[in-house]
This record gives C-alpha cells, sequence and structure tokens, in this order.
DNA sequence: AGCACGCCGACT
DNA sequence: GTCGGCGTGCTC
C-alpha cells in the first residue's frame, strides 16, 4: 500500500486569505502525530518560522508534495476554541480582511506562545544606593545606548534580553553591561500565570431602586448563559458603573469569564481603583503599552481561563477567552472603537457577534446612545435598561446658548478675543463664588491656521492637505495628521514679508491666553492630549484640579471623560459648532454627544451646573436639543435626516479608499475603476472624490462610497467590483465597511 | 509582513 | 567591470 504523507491545514499570521497546507510533525518513533483544530504550532513559511494555528478542514490534495513543508513545532499554549477560530473567519469576511491578519490580532503577541520555563527577564534596580551627585566616585557613565535602554525598561520590568535590546534599538552587550553595572538585574520569570480572583463577597455599594431593578436583569441574563444585547442607558453619575459591576460578580460566580471594552482615554487609574475598591483585587488590563511580559502572562491566563475579569480597549475583543460569559462595552458610542488601520473593524459591533458565538450577554453602555444602537432598540434587536436621573442628587446643569452673532467676543489689545460678555459675566461671577469654572474647545494647540498677510500665504503641511497648527509653547508648527512639526519661520515663507505672519482662529493654548488677561487673578491651567503626557502627569493634574488648586480649566476633549471634578460648576464651550463642519455623517450626532458629556462636567456634587453654549447657529437642532436637555428629540430628528438620505443606519455604507504615491497613475486607475461600476439594484456607487484629506503623509488619496439598502451588504459589491481590475502595484485600496471617520 | 530576486547608478 | 539601491512578487 502507497501510504501518503498526512497533511493539515494551517493559518499563519500573514495577510493570506486562507491556510496554507503542512506536513504533519513526525514524532520519535518516525511516525506522525496527529493534530487537532485550534492547536497553535510554529510553521517554516519561506525562509522564517512563523505562528500559526491548526485550521478546520482538510487539506488540498492538489498541492504537490514536493511544495509541503512539515509542521516545526506544536506550541504547548492552550488550543484555540472553535468560537475564536469561527469568530476570525466572521470578522476576515465581514471586514473583507485577509484572515491571517484577523487571526494576527487574536494571537497579538508572538511571545505569548513561546515555551517560557526559566524565562530570564530585566526590570530596573529600584532601590539603588548611589546618590545622585557624588561626581568622580566611579558612577557608571549613562551612555546614549544605555540611557535609551533605562528609558524603555522604566519601572515595570518584565523584559526579556532580545525584547529589549530590540526595543531599545541597541546590542544586548549593552543590556548585559548595564546588568554587570548593576542598574537592573534579572530575574526569572513566575511560573504561575494566574491573576486573583475578585471577591465577589465584598460589600458591594447600596444600589438605588432603579439600579437594583437594571442588576437583578442583567444577572439573570448572565445567569441563563444565553445571547442578548442590552442596552444600559443612563447620564452620567446615574451609576451605570455600580450595575454592570453586579453583572461581572455573576459572571465570575457563573464560573465565566467577563470582559470590558473600554474607549483607550477612559482605561483610566480612577475605572481601575473602583474596580478595586468594588472587587478587593485589580483586574487584567490589555492596552498597546503592556510590557511583552504582561502581555504574554495576561494572554496566556485569559486562554487558561485564569484571568475572570479583563478590561481593555478594543483589541482585547480578540484574546482567546477560555469561557467568556459577558461583555461589557462601556461608552459604547465612541467612535475610537471603530480601528483604522490594518484590520478596520468597530469593536463594539464585532462584540455583539463575539458574545452571540459565546452564548452570554453584551451589555452597551452609554450616558448618549449611537443612533445606530438606537434605532436596533426601535426594531427589537436590542432591549433597553433605563437608569434615570443623577445619582446623589444634583440635577442636570442648565444649559443656555449665547449667540455669537449678537453678542461678539470684543478684541483684546493683544488680538482678537473669543469669549463673549455673557461667558466673561459667568466666569466671573463663578470665580467670585469661590467655585471653578472650564472653558471647552476641541482644538489644541495655539492657533489652527497661520497665515502671510502680505501675501495671503498659509502655512500648509508638506504632506498632508491639512494646515500647520501653532504651538506657541514649544514655540512649533505641528501637523495633527502625520506628526510633521518646523520651528515657527519668522519670515513668510511664499514672499519672505517680515512680520507678516499671524495666527488666526483659536486653540486651547490661545483660550489660555485670554482667560488670564481677563481673569488676573485666576489660576488658569490648560488640560489637552499633550500636556498629560504621561499617567503619572494626568494624576498630577487631576490631583490639582480636585484640590482646587486651579479654579479656571481649559481643556480639549480629554476633559469630557470619566473624571470628576466635584466644585466645577460652570461649563463654556468656546466654539460649540466647531464639530458640524467637514461632511461627515456623523458630525452632528458626534457633537451632541460631546457636547453633553462635556455638560455633564457641570455640578456633580450639592452645586447645580450651569453650561454655556456659543454658537452662531442657536437654531440648529443640536443646539436647540442641548438647550432643552432633549436627548431623544435630537436622536428623533438626527434620524429622520439620516433616513431620508438612506444613509445609516437605515442604508450601508462602505469606503474605497485607492491612494498612491503617483498622482496621474493613481487618476488613471481610479478612472478605469470608475468606468467598470457594477449596476446593481438597491446600491450604488459614488466617486471618484478626492479623499478628505486628499493628499496625506505624502500619498494622495481617492475616495469611492458603496451605497446600499439595508438588505444589500457591500461587501459582496466591493469584492466582485474590485476583483475586476487588478490594482498596479504601488497603489494601494483599501476597503473600510461602516466607515466612521471620513478621513 | 519579510525576504529574495531583479534591473539601473557610483565605486575599486 | 562589480556593489547595492529598493520596486515587485511569493510565501504551503
Amino acid at each position: 500500500m502507497n501510504k501518503q504523507p498526512l497533511r493539515c491545514r494551517v493559518q499563519v499570521i500573514l495577510p493570506i486569505e486562507r491556510p496554507y497546507d503542512y506536513l504533519l510533525p513526525y514524532g520519535s518513533d518516525g511516525i506522525q502525530v496527529e493534530l487537532e483544530p485550534g492547536q497553535v504550532v510554529m510553521v517554516p513559511v519561506g525562509r522564517r518560522i512563523l505562528p500559526g494555528v491548526v485550521w478546520d478542514g482538510v487539506a488540498d490534495e492538489n498541492v504537490p508534495l514536493k511544495k509541503l513543508k512539515e509542521i516545526a513545532e506544536v506550541s504547548e499554549v492552550p488550543t484555540l476554541r472553535e468560537e475564536l477560530r469561527k469568530f476570525v473567519e466572521w470578522v476576515a469576511n465581514y471586514t473583507l480582511s485577509p484572515q491571517g491578519s484577523v487571526l494576527k490580532m487574536a494571537l497579538s503577541v508572538p511571545q505569548a506562545l513561546e515555551n517560557l520555563v526559566g524565562q530570564k527577564l530585566y526590570r530596573l534596580v529600584t532601590d539603588n544606593p548611589k546618590e545622585e551627585g557624588d561626581a568622580d566616585t566611579g558612577k557608571p557613565r549613562l551612555t546614549s545606548a544605555r540611557q535609551k535602554v533605562i528609558d524603555v525598561i522604566t519601572d515595570s520590568g518584565g523584559w526579556t534580553l532580545a525584547d529589549l535590546a530590540r526595543e531599545a534599538g541597541v546590542s544586548s552587550s549593552v543590556v548585559k553591561g548595564l546588568e554587570k553595572l548593576g542598574l537592573i538585574e534579572s530575574y526569572f520569570d513566575a511560573p504561575d500565570f494566574s491573576f486573583s480572583v475578585p471577591k465577589p463577597d465584598a460589600v458591594g455599594p447600596v444600589l438605588s431602586p432603579d439600579q437594583k431593578a437594571a442588576s437583578d436583569d442583567l444577572v439573570s441574563r448572565v445567569q441563563d448563559q444565553a445571547f442578548s444585547t442590552v442596552v444600559l442607558d443612563g447620564v452620567t453619575g446615574s451609576g451605570k458603573t455600580e450595575v454592570y459591576f453586579e453583572a461581572i460578580e455573576a459572571a465570575i460566580k457563573e464560573g465565566r469569564q467577563a470582559l470590558v471594552l473600554l474607549p483607550e482615554i477612559a482605561l483610566s487609574s480612577q475605572w481601575l481603583d473602583r474596580f478595586k475598591k468594588r472587587f478587593g483585587v485589580a483586574p487584567a488590563e490589555w492596552h498597546s503599552d503592556l510590557t511583552p511580559a504582561l502581555r504574554r502572562k495576561t494572554w496566556r491566563a485569559v486562554a487558561a481561563g485564569k484571568a475572570p475579569v479583563v478590561v481593555g480597549a478594543r483589541s482585547a475583543l480578540m484574546l482567546p477567552y477560555r469561557d467568556l460569559g459577558l461583555i461589557i462595552v462601556d461608552e459604547e458610542h465612541e467612535g475610537s472603537f471603530k480601528q483604522e488601520d490594518g484590520v478596520y473593524y468597530h469593536a463594539r459591533d464585532m462584540a455583539v457577534v463575539r458574545a452571540k458565538g459565546c452564548s452570554c450577554p453584551i451589555v452597551l453602555a452609554s450616558a448618549t446612545p449611537a443612533l445606530e444602537t438606537m434605532v436596533n432598540v426601535q426594531n427589537g434587536r436590542y432591549e433597553r435598561l433605563i437608569l434615570p436621573g443623577r445619582h446623589g442628587g444634583a440635577g442636570m446643569p442648565d444649559v443656555e446658548l449665547i449667540d455669537l452673532r449678537f453678542d461678539k467676543p470684543e478684541r483684546l489689545q493683544s488680538g482678537p478675543g473669543w469669549l463673549s460678555q455673557a461667558l466673561r459675566g459667568a466666569i466671573r461671577q463663578t470665580l467670585e463664588a469661590g467655585e471653578q469654572a472650564m472653558l471647552f474647545l476641541n482644538r489644541r494647540g495655539y492657533a489652527p491656521l497661520t497665515l502671510c498677510r502680505t501675501c495671503g500665504h498659509r502655512l500648509q503641511c508638506p504632506h498632508c492637505t491639512a494646515w500647520l497648527v501653532e504651538h506657541r509653547r514649544f514655540r512649533r508648527l505641528q501637523c495633527h495628521h502625520c506628526g510633521f512639526s518646523a520651528s515657527l519661520p519668522e519670515n513668510c515663507p511664499s514672499c519672505e514679508a517680515e512680520d507678516s505672519l499671524v495666527p488666526c482662529g483659536p486653540g486651547v493654548e490661545r483660550i489660555v491666553e485670554e482667560a488670564k488677561l481677563l481673569f488676573p487673578e485666576a489660576n488658569v491651567a490648560l488640560m489637552a492630549s499633550d500636556t498629560m503626557t504621561s499617567p503619572a502627569a494626568t494624576k498630577a493634574m487631576v490631583d490639582r484640579i480636585q484640590n482646587r488648586e486651579v479654579n479656571l480649566l481649559v481643556g480639549t476633549q480629554v476633559v469630557a471623560k470619566g473624571y470628576h471634578f466635584p466644585f466645577l460648576t460652570l461649563v463654556g464651550v468656546v466654539d460649540a459648532d466647531l464639530g458640524l463642519f467637514g461632511g461627515d455623517l456623523r458630525a452632528a450626532e458626534r457633537t451632541f454627544q460631546l457636547l453633553h458629556q462635556v455638560a455633564g462636567r457641570a455640578g456633580r456634587a450639592e452645586h447645580k451646573g450651569r453650561v454655556l453654549l456659543q454658537t452662531s447657529d442657536p437654531k440648529h437642532p443640536v443646539m436647540q436639543t442641548l438647550k432643552e436637555g432633549d436627548r431623544d428629540k435630537f436622536l428623533e430628528i438626527e434620524a429622520e435626516t439620516r433616513a431620508r438620505g438612506h444613509l445609516p443606519p437605515f442604508g450601508r455604507l462602505a469606503a474605497v479608499i485607492v491612494s498612491g504615491p503617483d498622482e496621474s497613475e493613481l487618476d488613471n486607475f481610479c478612472a478605469s475603476l470608475a468606468r467598470s461600476i457594477p449596476q446593481i439594484d438597491g446600491a450604488q456607487i459614488l466617486g471618484p472624490a478626492p479623499a478628505p484629506l486628499a493628499l496625506l503623509r505624502g500619498k494622495f488619496r481617492r475616495r469611492f462610497l458603496i451605497m446600499s439598502k439595508r438588505t444589500i451588504a457591500p461587501q459582496g459589491i466591493a469584492r466582485s467590483w474590485l476583483a475586476q481590475l487588478k490594482a498596479p502595484s504601488r497603489i494601494k485600496v483599501i476597503v473600510d465597511i461602516d466607515p466612521y471617520s471620513f478621513l
């Protein structure tokens, strides 16, 4: 009998659509070892060895035997469950991404797969006996290579020699040298991967009747171990977190795992503190800046079912849970759940799919649910639990509109002003009453545009279709899209005129300047993403505000997220109209959500808050409904507008972004794409249009838009249309299903 | 994603 | 005459 060697399919973590075939490995007895789907393996690909997963289905006997390579190693990590394999396939199909790219997110960390018995890891020596300052006692010189290692290793440790050297960009001998000097030390990784089990019996908070009703509902869903989607709808301060903590406790008691997805910025120490207070221990965290060792530890603990609760950013959705019993998506309306590099997926929507696969409930929590979420409530796909009122007494703040067409901000000696009389008066009152005020403007830097008074030249980014933003604190110009930075020129780069460049429009730095001028006695502070460079810096700032060392705070949208400032009673929005421009289909919705959230910062304790919105369009539905405090009316108006335009969630969208370094080649290819646009009933394809940033990071961009009825999936349309033409190799075609930002 | 193979400018 | 730039294409 002519016995053929046995083969199996392996999906490797390359941007490849389907699994490749491999020979099963030979054991020491010369007999091939059987493997089951889900086993993690290392396989040769080209001249490299890469991680992959034994996939479902049978190998293709038509692949010639001599092409096949043998599986190099079988990893000891737990088998990836069928649930996760199906999820990977589903996400790849939905997003039109290669299956291997999606799988890569699930394996996420090649280091997790290494067998790490006796792994040697490095950390900083914390109690360094050597004092700073004694100059010539042979203190080791911190060469730049050594400094890089110190910078990378920080205080958390947990680096392997190779990881550390690679990350710092130095050779491993530098690391070993530092060890010899006693600045860093090595130790062996603990063989135990479990996280502490939260203490479900720790006494929870006393819940209000409304909270109790909601939490009872969630708890019984968790106990039923069945899929359902529940929107937890309640204003800031209504106690959503306490409610879903009860559901987490229920999942732990069921012996299953719970996942909490938070928008990146909300993963604050404040959230973790609340969790620790409630459960006595910290949850497992998952986000982009874990050390490799902690990543490995967490990944393995999750897979082994030894991490009962995981809290993380969107990528935590792809982890290999052993038995997921509950998913929470907090601030579900946040746009940052949509990933827009590599695989374009919306973590909230994919989380619903994963919950279905895990037969567990998913909770979408928000004070301002997304329109698509509310439409799903109305059509019965999602259920809703409402938490009425503000927990702890204070009512919602009064919202007033300031019509900038009539209350024009006066000029200051130094230039134009941005604060109206009404807003100035309110700030003065607040400060005199010994309370805190905040000015909100969602624009970093000093001025969003700099132009030449003589020739009209505008300072633009050389790589993007965007103005350069002046950051006066650094005396530099920055591009907020690609990070380009240049020093502020003295003369106009176009006409050479001296002293002719003028800043146009306000950024937060400019508001700080105005605030200091108008209220010289106030303690003004700035809070923006670029002033909060580290968790420590952020905490210091939050402490200063909570200790009332600051009484006039100026901030961008970072101030809207998750901080509690009990003495803040006035919020002034410098430019409420700002987010409404730009042709983004969600512009009105996002503006409403952001301003609603900012408004919620005012008056948390015993004082009622006051919110002033400066607007040039006070009749706009966003402004009117904010003033009336009528969120549902806003959603109603917005739903009508979208329905009329057949826009999401009443129709479907896919953006096709075509980009390349050569503009005429790009236009040629777009023209042939346009010529081959198919005729489809219930769908249309628009374009090509210059993408909103027609030039981004030195690449030209064009965009097509596929719009279809709800009942028709744009994926199929995109697939068949784009399959007709092969893009020249320098041109990249990206399909973004359910696009969010229109950049 | 890497990594090799392949075709055009500055070096011994 | 070669060394090497990175454009292009494949990986079972």
